[in-house]
This record gives C-alpha cells, structure tokens and sequence, in this order.
DNA sequence: CCCGTCGATCTTGTCAGCAAAACTGTTGGC
DNA sequence: GCCAACAGTTTTGCTGACAAGATCGACGGG
C-alpha cells in the first residue's frame, strides 16, 4: 500500500514527493531483507505509481541501484534483482576480509579505546548469553551497531562506501552462516579477541584477528555452501 | 572497451549518437589526464552540444560519474570535477594497500606462474634501465599493464570495480609519486620481490609484498605531501 | 565611493508524451 | 495435439519543452 498517500496533485510539488535518493533507500532495504526475491523483476510503471513520481525518477534510481550492482538491466527488458550466486559470495568475503580488516586497524588506531571495551563488556556478557539461547536478531543487531561504529571510527569516506555498497549481500550472508552449527558462538569468540587487541591499541593485531574471522567465515560458507545458497 | 558499431539503420541520425557509457569513458580519460582541471564546473548544454546528444543523456552520463565520486554535484549549480585533497590521497592508498594486496594473493592463486615470470624479466632487465634513463611514461605504461593483468587474473570483478572506481585518481597520485627521488628504483625493487614470490605460487607473500610495497609508496607520500599535492 | 537591491539571462531540474521493442493471447496449419 | 505466425497490449527507451533556481550586471541610495 502506499505510504504516504496526500491528496494528489496538491498544486505544488515542492513538498519532495519522494526524492531519488529516497526510493533507493527504500529499494534497498526490501533487497536487503529480501522483501522482493532475488530474479524478481522490477517494473518502472509500478514503482512510479506507488512512490508518486514520474517514471523519470525511478528510471534514476534504478540507474544507481545499476551501478552498485543491486539489480540487472537488460536492454528493452526492465530490471531485475540481482541474484547472489556461489562465486559471488565468496568474492565478497574475500573482500570483506581486507576491508573489514583495514576497517579494523583504521578504527584501532584513531578511536579511543574505551569504546571498545565497552563493546567488548558487551560481547563477553550479554552476547554470549544470546548465543546460548539461540537469540540471533538481537545478536545481529548489536553485531551490526558494532561493525557499523568501526566503520565510521575508521574514518575513510571511501572505504565506508564500499563497504556499503556490498552491504546488502553482506547482510543476507550473515544471516545464513550465523544459523551454521557451531559459527555463531566462533564469530563471538573471535570478535572478543578482536576487541581486546583493539582495547588495548594494537591496530596490526585487529586487523589480523578481523580478517582471520573473516576467512574463518568464508570457511564455514565454503563447507556448507550446498545448504546456504 | 565496448564495441561501438551502432550497424542498425542510423543513417539519419545526425553524426555519431554517443552513448552514455561512451560519454562517461570520455570523461573519464579528461579527468585522469587532468584535460580539465580538478574544480572546472562541467556544463551541461556545452557537453550536449559537443557530444551531439540531448542534454538528458549528459545528465545521466554525469549521475554515473557522480556515483563514483569522480564529480560533485551541488544542486542548481551544477557539477564540478573532483578535487583530490590530501586526506583523501591517503584513503586512496590505504585502499589501495588492501584491495591490490588482495588481488595480488588471488593472481597469484589462480593465475599460471609462467604469465609471472614473464613480467619478472621485464621488470628486472628492461625497466631496469628505463628507471636508470628515467623514462617514465614507457614505466608507467609496463606497470598499468601488470596491474592490469593482477587484477584481471584475479578473477573478482567485485574487486575489480572498486579498483577501477579509484583507478582515475590513482593515476594522478602514482605519476606524482614516481618521481620522488629514489621511488621509482625502489618501487621496482618492490615489484621484482612481489612477482618472484608469484612466480614460485607464493601467494600469502605475494600479498605480504604488495602491501609493502604500497605501504612504503604511502610513507614517500606522507613524507613529501607538500611538494606533490 | 561602496554596498545592497532588482531584473535579465543563463543553467539546472523536472516532466509528460511519443516511438520502439518485448510479451501475451489467439488463430491457423500440419 | 503441437508448433508457428500474428496482432494487440504492455513496458521500456528517448527526447523536446517547460519551470525553478542561480549568476551577473545595472542601478540607486547611503
């Protein structure tokens, strides 16, 4: 249904019916939590009506959501979600390994470092008890907060985006290899290890630890990938 | 590049209807070669008129370029190349240090070492001497072309793109870079350690040695910032 | 002589309409 | 019964035209 459905055609459009940047976000988070499946394919007409704008715009976003690899264009045809198959997944743990490990290091090195004890406090204690019950969403979501916080504390515009821009993928994945038996309660364990070296200063050490639990991950995909994608 | 042979029956349309992905390469190419100086505000009527297209499909070219920080935009006022400021310069290298690194342990991986030690003799005999000679711009060519097969080898064209997105700016920093005295010999230096450890499927020292390298490329940045930037 | 105000002109932002290509359901032939 | 061709409909691609905002010069008051 639509969100916000004023009274049409109020005389000025300046009230910003719905900007480019704002259907992006909101296409992205129903790819992200795969609100639209993958291969679905996504219609301007449709899109225009629901949001309120003229095609124009939504062909726009479209274009960036083309350009951050979010869907497939093809000519004459419309645009569909992309499809994360195997060898992309592992591609982007590859990356996530050395940019979340300079992420890491980054962060180490310029934040301060009670920050990171308190997420480490975090990690060791209610954490842990989340993993024991099973209560993954919770875990997610401090999970991100803390990926996101290391990130900003890195400080690098570029790097940021990047890594925002395989995000979504990232997300799905996360999700996927958490449920594995056993990887939560590692993931934990390895984060702890992290944030110690990180609590203490020792940028090299972090990014080390970050990209050993990255690759650990992959390890994990690698093993599993018959039943996960 | 792509292939460009519009063979349908465009006979009437006036001259060549460039596309918009053949608009954003030419851009491209001014801005790397810094044709236009970083800050020049790029108009849109003029483009139009010179490229012999409408003035939308300049707008869409400029959207891409914009996406990928190549171009800001300040709304009604138009867009303006990129300006490379110093900070940014680092993030650039810190990137480059990891994603290079990586695509370094993927090559070495995937790629047969043959292909390897063929650049190897490169690098130590011929470019040997155009250093000695300081012949920069033949260098510079033999390098772009090894980056360009690591990265292709490498087989990740997630990566590939992220590389490729700061591809323009890196350009500039790496002529700049070059001709501090002493890194274009030490860098070569560099590059004959890194391909011998490819050469024999060392990949985690391959790694190992690109980021060194990088590293190293960074601190001749840090140390005669105010002379290049 | 300097500075704020105003208006003409240019530049960007937005849109609706038209043309081209693909999809769907139908029909006809074998 | 199955396949191929066809016409109508839908969806995308593209362009010119119009409106909003900014730039720059002229003008008048202090």
């Amino acid at each position: 249904m639509a969100a916000k459905a004023s009274s049409r055609s109020s005389a000025r459009n300046r009230g910003s019916a719905a900007s480019v940047a704002r259907i992006v976000e909101v296409l992205r988070g129903r790819i992200a939590r795969q609100d639209v499946p993958p291969g679905a394919k996504l219609r301007e007409t449709d899109l225009a009506e629901e949001f309120l704008v003229p095609r124009t715009r939504v062909r726009e976003a479209l274009n960036v959501l083309e350009q951050r690899r979010l869907v497939e264009r093809i000519p004459n045809r419309g645009a569909m979600v992309t499809r994360l198959d195997i060898p992309q997944a592992f591609h982007i743990y590859d990356l996530r390994e050395v940019l979340e490990g300079l992420a890491a290091r980054l962060a180490t090195e310029r934040g301060e470092p009670s920050r990171w004890r308190k997420e480490l406090d975090l990690f060791k204690g209610p954490m842990k008890e989340m993993v024991q019950k099973n209560e993954l969403d919770p875990y997610i979501e401090r999970y991100e907060s803390l990926r996101r916080q290391i990130i900003e504390a890195a400080g690098n515009p570029i790097l940021a985006e990047m890594l925002d821009t395989i995000w979504e993928k990232t997300q799905v994945l996360i999700r996927r290899i958490l449920i594995l038996p056993g990887r939560a309660e590692l993931g934990r364990k390895q984060h702890v290890a992290m944030l110690e070296a990180m609590a203490r200063g020792d940028a090299a050490e972090a990014e080390r630890l970050r990209r050993v639990g990255l690759r650990s991950a992959r390890a994990h995909l690698e093993k599993f990938q018959k039943y996960i994608l």
